[in-house]
Order: structure tokens, then sequence, then C-alpha cells
RNA sequence: GGGAGCAUAGCUCAGCUGGUUCAGAGCAUCUGCCUUACAAGCAGAGGGUCACAGGUUCGAAUCCUGUUGCUCCCACCA
């Protein structure tokens, strides 16, 4: 059958990840081998697939294939999160458009329809990673709300309550007012605004005059419970402890000195507003401040601010100002450019506001997670992260634990109609526990209510690499016990704080283990404007058509190549379109070999010969670099070098030299040592490529040969080699040098590759023994022999210290030879006068490593007769 | 404001503890080839004061200091 000129990936990948499928290949399930584990980070049910997640999930499926060859029991468990506030947000949107509104349902209503959308959208990324060929287990797929899930999240909570790290208390917190809930700090993107600074006067109860006081959010000047001002600010010395009227609602309040006001900044006195800002919180706490709520949760003004009740913050914002205005209290305004959190959801103005919500305290519980990585027992890839790492675990503050929404995990604890509560697994247990912690209230009438809030997402999937083996709910079960700690997690360093240190945290504490030895923190996919990758930019290309352009194993080649660890990857098509080529080349070596005649009776030609034995070297050499990279992690080097393995050094060299000739128009048959040797190393090269394109490889390992069932490439073995002759390769080198140079000095001249061309040497070359055939069949030489004195009319090179001469005849330009080999001559005159220099240099001889000052004498004596045989050669010439 | 990192060929990046093979790779570019595996290819070639300025050293892309320019993280000023 003729095979296609190009390589068509599209049927290829579909029926080898079928047959891999249908062979269970990608499952595992615990035996004695040595078990190698990946979790993948749950892409969120919302999510389609991006290029961040090709990336990412492609080093992944490298790593687990190559483990796979290895010999390794190896476990991809793939699913998804919940993310609750990003699904919620689009649930809540797309019953937006169907004219139905969240609070006019219930609480199960609306999480039917949410289980609904899961149901019709959430697995839509795990399919497209089918087409990038991810050989997950997909019999493990796992989903953060499973049942299973579910419980061990709330048994962690109860746990966690239990031991005293969970509390419940007034906060100021993140308030996103668009979706009402509290978000956590990583969740609030800061971005410039343009906004007015309004200078206010606060009138001296007293009467004696006023306080100017600076302030961007005059909307709360209701809420103003103090007057800060530094204890060593002159202007003021004098009014503190003094109080001053509050515009608008006439309070009195003090004036009070805090060390952390900064002089400089506007007025240098701060309105103490401990509802509504960080800052003043703490001051508020300090200085045991009233605190005055006087904001909504949908961010409207609260009954308490006793003026604007009820209208939009930023309504009320306005009237304020004309307020003072018409007050005569508003001494100027003035354009100010600042940073305004936004939800990262809802890109609704953060309202830093007071509520009450769920706490885990952070020292004690993160502090062996701390310590695991400072003490390498967890490696960061690259390391650059670990001072990041550090510095955020050490000031690492509680976690706001409640999120104020209906999609997730709710919130085990259990109210009574007075606000006592307790935490518990079931409504059953919290009775029970109820009836304990609080006898003298307990009735058998008494009415418990769950908390209507649900934990932050990240509450759960802290525990992915526990709870996707049912390690909490069964701490002793045979998987966790296989598969945990697993080997490497890939992730983006965006989550390193979010996800990575709490999954440590969660590994220490519930399974006093680390979750994973080695953390690949990937770069981010920018385009070729350093812009990051976004739907909202619309810069990112859809993996899927990239796929179907260049095929998955293009696609991959194309992602890796330019990606190392941590470095962002700037994406450029022409990457997929060189791992497009590279499959075809690949492609077309296999036609290649596909098409040769075998002849039993035939001899392997000699230049055959070496070349065999010479790529058996070359290729134990080159497994050796490429297994050091992927030890180290290196995973656009091991791809390179596999590249490089492939296309010079098998392709362009190896197959070269074997290549049978034409004679009368038709190739001769190769000998049964040759096809046997080639289709050995084919068999070998398309291994160490395996994890890379995995669907081209399986594809060719079939062609290559007639295969029993379940003989793939996905389950065939790493190849194992011999350690490398390396004289021999020295060798090569040598002769692969001749060979350009005989090729170079053929195009220089214009002259045909189909002219054989005829090279002698004087001197011996030790490196010909090995090499001579396969220099005379890739350069075109028809004679290679040892003559006593150059040949006239010849070209002169030296390659491994020995003088080769090419006889051009009447080609050879005798002028341009002649000025070519003097400039040769002047270049290594100026070389040696360097070397010669630094040898009479007393201090380098003196202070230099010994055999450092050895190479430069060796350099030196070279170099002087590199030169007198250049002077040979030019003599020679002349005459 | 605090911290970390980066700066090497047109582009993306390697260069481990200073010294053969230290100035490299891939892509792109240029020249010549449709040579019966592959023009998505073959054979060659040309590209760099290693950001700048000092210092240490016999010797610096590599170590130290400063300058400039980027990037990221953290904290955010009413």
């Amino acid at each position: 059958m003729e095979l296609p000129k190009t390589y068509t990936p599209k049927a290829i990948e579909e029926k080898w990840y079928q047959y891999w499928l249908d062979q269970n290949f990608f499952s595992s399930v615990p035996d004695d081998r040595e078990p190698y584990t990946i979790v993948i980070p749950p892409p969120n049910v919302t999510g389609v697939l991006h290029m961040g997640h090709m990336l990412n999930n492609t080093i992944q499926d490298v790593l687990i294939r190559r483990a796979r060859m290895l010999g390794k029991n190896a476990c991809w468990v793939p699913g998804t999160d919940h993310a609750s506030i990003a699904t919620e947000a689009k649930v809540v949107n797309l019953l937006d458009s169907q004219g139905i509104k969240k609070q006019d349902l219930s609480r199960d209503e609306f999480l039917k329809h949410a289980f609904a959308w899961k149901e019709k959208y959430g697995g839509i990324i795990l399919e497209q990673l089918k087409k990038l060929g991810a050989s997950c287990d997909w019999n493990r797929t796992a989903f953060t709300m499973d049942e299973g899930y579910y419980q061990d999240v709330v048994k962690v909570f109860v746990n966690l309550y239990n031991k005293g790290y969970i509390y419940r208390g007034m906060r100021l917190v993140n308030w996103d007012p668009v979706a009402k809930t509290a978000v956590s700090d990583e969740e609030v993107i800061f971005s410039q605004v343009n906004s007015k600074m309004c200078y206010v006067k606060y009138a001296m109860e007293d009467g004696n005059g006023y306080l100017t006081v600076a302030t961007v959010r005059p909307e709360t000047i209701m809420g103003d419970v103090a007057i800060a001002v530094h204890p060593d600010d002159e202007r003021y010395k004098a009014l503190v402890g003094k109080q001053v009227i509050v515009p608008i609602v006439n309070r009195k309040v003090p004036i009070i000195t805090d060390s952390g006001i900064d002089i400089t900044f506007g007025t240098g006195c701060l309105k103490v507003t401990p509802a509504h800002d960080m800052v003043d919180y703490e001051i508020g706490i300090k200085n045991k401040l009233p605190i005055i709520d006087v904001i909504n949760d949908d961010g409207t003004i609260a009954p308490a601010a006793q003026a604007f009740v009820g209208l939009d913050r930023f309504v009320a914002r306005k009237k304020a100002i004309a307020q003072l205005q018409a007050d005569g209290l508003l001494e100027k305004l003035e354009d100010y450019s600042h940073q305004v959190g936004k939800s990262e959801r809802t890109d609704a103005v953060i309202e830093p506001k007071l509520s009450m919500q769920w706490f885990l305290k952070m020292k004690e519980i993160s502090e062996p997670a701390l310590n695991a990585v400072v003490n390498g027992e967890i490696n960061l890839i690259p390391q650059k992260f670990f001072n990041t790492y550090k510095y955020w675990m050490e000031n690492v503050r509680d976690w706001c634990l409640s999120r104020q929404l209906w999609w997730g995990h709710r919130i085990p604890a259990w109210y009574d109609a007075n606000g006592n509560f307790v935490v518990a697994l079931t409504h059953e247990a919290a009775i029970t526990a109820y009836k304990e912690k609080f006898s003298d209230l307990y009735n058998d009438a008494i009415v418990l209510k769950q908390d209507e809030d649900v934990l932050d997402t990240w509450a759960s999937s802290w525990l992915w690499p526990i709870s996707v083996f049912d390690g909490i709910s069964k701490p002793d079960n045979a998987e966790i016990n296989y598969y945990y700690p697993t080997n490497d997690l890939v992730t983006a360093p965006e989550i390193l704080f979010f996800w990575v240190a709490r999954m440590i945290m969660a590994g220490k504490e519930y399974r006093k283990a680390i979750p994973f030895k080695n953390v690949y923190l990937t770069g981010i996919v920018r385009d070729k404007q350093g812009r990051k990758m976004s739907k909202s930019l619309g810069n990112s290309p859809d993996p899927l058509v990239l796929i179907e352009k260049y095929g998955a194993d293009g696609v991959r080649v194309g992602m890796l190549l330019s990606s190392p660890a941590g470095n962002d990857l700037l994406f450029d098509e022409s990457l997929c379109e060189q791992g497009r080529n590279f499959s075809n080349k690949i492609w077309n070596a296999f036609r290649l070999v596909k098409g040769w005649e075998t002849d039993t009776t035939a001899t392997t030609p000699p230049a055959a010969l070496q070349a065999i034995e010479w790529f058996k070297h070359k290729f134990s050499e080159q497994l050796n670099i490429i297994n050091e990279h992927y030890e180290k992690y290196r995973m656009s080097d091991a791809l390179m070098a596999s590249y490089k393995l492939v296309w010079d050094d098998f392709c362009a060299n190896y197959l070269e030299i074997v290549k049978p000739a034409f004679v009368d128009g038709k190739p001769l048959p190769v000998s049964s040592e040759v096809l046997a040797a080639t289709s050995r190393y084919f068999e070998d090269i398309l291994k160490v490529l395996h994890p890379w394109m995995p669907f081209i490889t399986e594809e060719l390992w079939h062609n290559l040969s007639a295969r029993k069932e379940r003989d793939c490439i996905i389950v065939a073995e790493w190849p194992q080699m011999p350690a490398a002759d390396h004289l021999l390769l020295q060798d090569f080198e040598n002769a692969f040098a001749l060979i350009n140079q005989i090729r170079n000095a053929r195009n220089a001249k214009g002259i045909s590759p189909k002219q054989a061309l005829k090279v002698a040497h004087v001197q011996s070359a030790r490196f010909l023994d090995v090499t001579k055939a396969t220099i005379m069949k890739l350069a075109n030489v028809s004679e290679l022999i040892q003559s006593q004195m150059p040949p006239e009319l010849s070209a002169a090179i030296v390659i491994g210290g020995s003088d080769f001469y090419i006889s051009f005849g009447d080609q050879l330009d005798l002028l341009a030879e002649v000025s070519r080999i003097k400039e040769e001559i002047l270049y290594n005159q100026g070389f040696l006068k360097a070397v010669q220099s630094k040898l009479a240099n007393e201090r380098f001889v003196q202070h230099a490593k010994p055999e450092v000052v050895a190479v430069e004498r060796k350099k030196e004596a070279d170099t002087i007769s590199k030169i007198k045989s250049l002077e040979q050669t030019l003599v020679q010439l002349k005459h």
C-alpha cells in the first residue's frame, strides 16, 4: 500500500485513543510495582480547555507516560472542581437569561438547576483533554462535590473545629456586594481608578475651628467613630483628646493618635470608620471604639447611617458630597488616582465589611507545611519560588472559610433560635451534641437550623490528593496507602498559596505526610505581545482548532519546545508548525524504511556496518542525556535532545548512511542485518518520543511490525542502553566534521553533490579506521587514500590533527585557495600569540591548576603544528 | 513601600561549583538544490563588547558592588 507523503493525524489519534481505552491501559490498581501518581489540578466545572490547561496537562501526560514505560504503576487521577463562586455566578447568569431570579428560588430548587448545569457542561473540559491524548485513569474521575468527597470535607471541618482551629467571629472581610459573599484576599483584584479626594471639615466640639480630613469615601462618614492623627504630628498635638463633630450626622467623636498614620498623606488626619476599612478596623479594636456598620450586604446604605438610607453606596457618595458642599463643610475636591479592589468573579468593587464568618487559624497548621518545603522534603521546581513560598507561609493570615453562596459544601454548623450553635457531621449528631453542650436549653421540641453558608472552594480542593483515594473517611485503605504521597504535582504558580500550600497543610495534618514530592510550576501562556492569554482578551487560540490543524502530537511538541519550568511561554503558532513538521519527519523516515526490500543473502556494506555500530553508541549517549533532563524536570531540554536525536542523528546521519544505493533506477535490497538494526533503532526512538508524541509513535509502532494484542508502545519498556563508547563517538565527530568540510568546499565551488571527489591525507588519521566508508558515502568521495605528498590542485582542511586534501583538478581556484590559507594562518598565529602570552605570564603558570596549564601547552603545540602544515600546503600550491 | 527574580544571536531560551570542547541550541534569515523518505524537505553559511559601570582574580557571561530597564509576589495609605 502506498503511504501518503505527509502524516495525517486525525483518524490515527481517534483510533489509538479508543484502543488504549478499550485495553484499559490508563487504569491503575494497586499492585506490587512502584506507584507513580499524579493528581490533576482539577479544572473548574465551568472551564473550557485553554492554553494553560494544554501546557499543564501535556506536561503531566509526558511524565505519566514515561513513568508507565519505566515499569511503574502510573496513575493519573482526573476530575473537576465545583468552583463554588465561579459556578454559582454562571448558573445565576443562565437563570437570569431565562427570566429566573435566584432570590425567587429555594435553595433546593437552585441547587437542582446548578447540578443540571454541571451535568451538562461540567465534563466538557475532560472530554477535551482526551483529544490531547491525556492518559488519565478515567475510572477514577473525581468531583469535589461527590458524596464521598462531601463527607471528607465535612469531617475535616468538624475535626478542625473540635481541635480548636476553626472559630467563628465578626471580622472585616472582602465583601462582594453583587455576589453577596465574602471573597478571599486572593480573589480581590486591585486596579487603578480615578476618584475624587474630598477634603471635609470636622468642626471642633468646643467651637474652636475645625479639622480637615481627606477621604475618597464620604459615604462612610456616617460610620466615623474617631479622627486619628500621628502622635508626633505637631499640628494636632494640642487637639488630641478633644472631640469633633462628624458632618451629616453631627455625632461627637474623639481625636485619637495612632502611629500608623502617615503625616504626609492628605491632611494627616484619618477618619476612623472601623466597619468599612481594614486599617480603621485595627485602630477601632485597639482603641475599643464602637463599630457602626453603615452599608448593607447589597452595597446600599444601612439604617445605622441615619442618612441616605437605602441608596446605593456610589449614589450616596455623590449625595454626601452635595450635602457637605451645601453645609459648607467641603473644603475642596481633588482628582485622585488610587488602587481599588474588585471582585475577581463579579468585578464589583469590594466593600470591606464586618460580618460573621468562619475562620481557620493558620499559624499552627501551616508550620509543618512551611517546614516541608524549607527542609527539602518537597521540591519546588524551579527553586525560585522557594522564597515567595517561605515569605507567604511565615506571614500567613487566618483563612476565612465561609462563603455566602448555595453552591458548595454547606457548613456543618447548627443553630438554635438564639444563635447558640454546635458543629457536627449530621443533623442527628448536631442534636446529640446540642443536648450535651446546652443541656439546660435542650428540649424535645428544639429546632436546629443548619448554617446557610458554604465553604470556600479551596476548603475542599485542599483535600484533593487525599480524598480522591478516600483517605479521610477510610484513612487506612489500600488505595491511599499505595498511591499517597503522590509524586509530582504540575500546576500554575498563581495558585501556589491558594491550593498547593493548603494541600501540604492538609497532607501534614491528616496523613502526617506530604501530598507530593515535587511541585512543577509551569509558566503562564502569553501571546506574542506578552499578554496573558485569556478569553476576555480574545487572544487565546482554541486548542481544539490547533489540534485539528497540527495534530495533537504537533501541538504537544509545540507547547513544550519552549517552556522551561516557571518561565512564561510566549506562545506562537509557529511552534506547533515545528511540531507538525517533526511529526512529518518521523512519518517519512518510516516511509523510507517501509519501502526497503530485503535480501537475506545480501552482504551489509561497510558504511552500514559502521553506522549500525555508531548509532548504538550515539543513542546510548543521548538517552543518558535525555534521562538526566527528565530527572531535573527540564522538559524542553529533554524534548529538544529527543528531537535532535531523531532528526539529526537518526534521520540525517544514520538513515542516510544505511540507505541503499540506486541501481538502474531501483534501490538495491538491504541486508537483513541492516533491516533488523534499523527496525530496532526505530523502535527505540519511537519509545523515546512516545511521551511527547503518543499518537504517531503508537501508529508507527504497529506499522513497523505485526504486533500481538496489547503489544503497544504505551506500555513498552523505556530503552536501556549500556554505556556509550565515547572514543568511537569522537571518531565519528571527526568524520562528520570532515564530511561537513568536504560538502562546504563543494558548495562554495558550486560543484554538484553528484560529482564524486577524491580526498587524500598525508599523516595517518586513526579515526578513518572506523569511519572511512561512512565518509565516502555521505560526502560522495570516490577515493580516500593516504599519500606521500599532498596531491596537486587540492584544497586543504585540518580535522582531528590531520591534513586532508580535496582534489578539485582545474575546478580549484588557486588564488582563492591561497588567500584562504593565508587567512587561516593569520588567524592561527593570532591565536598562538594569545596562548603564548598566557603561558609567559608567570602568575598564570603558578596559580592556575596544572591541568589547565597543560591544556594551554597542548593548544600551543597543536597550533604550531597546524601553522606549519598550513605553510607547507601554501608552498605546495604555489609551485 | 517590602521582597524575589530577570537582562546572552532577529525571536525563544541553555550555559551546574570562574579555566580545554566558552560564547551555544532551536526557530527565523541568507546561498545553492524539486538529489527516487520528507520543499512540512536537503546541503551549506552568516548573526552576539553576554544590559551598563566599577571591583575581586593569573583568568569573569559566570563571583561582588552600583546604575539602568523589565517581570513577578506581598502590603497597600485614608
